[in-house]
DNA sequence: GGAACTGATACTATATTAATATCAGTTAAA
DNA sequence: TTTAACTGATATTAATATAGTATCAGTTCC
């Protein structure tokens, strides 16, 4: 069981350095090659985070791409669900059918609550919070003792 | 985000047949029929029910699998951890290198605190719980008021 | 006008998941 | 003692998801 695909990794990873840089428009080239994506990769990642609305874009030379959000307003859990679709115990739930196998539908009940307590705690991450961690860590600011 | 594949599933409802047979073997076919797992694919996950050790098998004529554990001794984690692997993050902390992004290595603190509340939960709902409270669904014993 | 960009889209590669097929060997029972 | 009902082992295919690449048109700044 994944939790993240490289995806959604990747566009944590690019939501970081655009927050980092609030109020710039940042190159698809830039972001490839500060933290290590695929180029074209990239780009197609972008152009969802746009649909997302999460960021904007600014076409030709010295356009880019720019945070559109406050980033304590962006989770990971927006992110895992834009990517990878909603927390899911198995197909059969999604039809909203009766289910032919009881079993499911009795680990269902106990699945959901585990998704709500998974979903609770992706909802808390956010790209503010993981950006002033990573400042913490890289020693641009004190942490607060 | 799939919690459970199928093979888990299958994997989860043969093993309820098996525990509500207990002491008899029971044929991949009447497995198969009772939760409508395709035949094949069950045979399969059988056999790797075997080399995980919680059933065994009989050869020949009024052959089949035979659950060869206390039900309540065996939980979904398991089942989870032996066909989809552990939980984990994303592939770079697998291989525990100095991750070359810092970001998914603060994330990755985060992940692994929810990792250890999933695990926590899966570990609780065992075979013997999940059908005892099937039994209680299909009336055929009262639950404790 | 040309270099630096994004928009849009099509394509390929790889891995994972799901399902199917085949044949050899074992056992119970008619 | 033969035959039907089984598992063991393994190979193959299909479907889907994930990851990565390529191309060309259009926009903007200088």
């Amino acid at each position: 069981m994944k939790v993240l695909t490289k995806k959604t990794d990747y566009a944590i990873r690019a939501l970081l350095t655009l927050a980092a840089s609030r109020g710039r428009y940042v190159s698809a080239k830039t972001i490839s090659e500060e933290q290590d994506i695929p180029y074209q990769f990239l780009r197609g990642l972008l152009q969802e985070l746009i649909r997302l609305e999460l960021i904007v874009s600014k076409e030709g030379a010295q356009g880019g791409v720019m945070i559109s959000r406050d980033p304590d307003e962006i989770s990971v859990k927006q992110l895992i669900e834009g990517f990878q679709g909603k927390v899911q115990v198995s197909e059969c739930m999604f039809r909203k059918q009766i289910c032919a196998n009881r079993a499911n539908c009795v680990l269902r009940h106990e699945i959901m609550r585990i998704e709500q307590v998974v979903n609770a705690e992706f909802d808390k991450i956010t790209i503010g919070s993981l950006l002033r961690n990573l400042e913490v860590i890289q020693g641009h600011v004190q942490p607060a003792v």
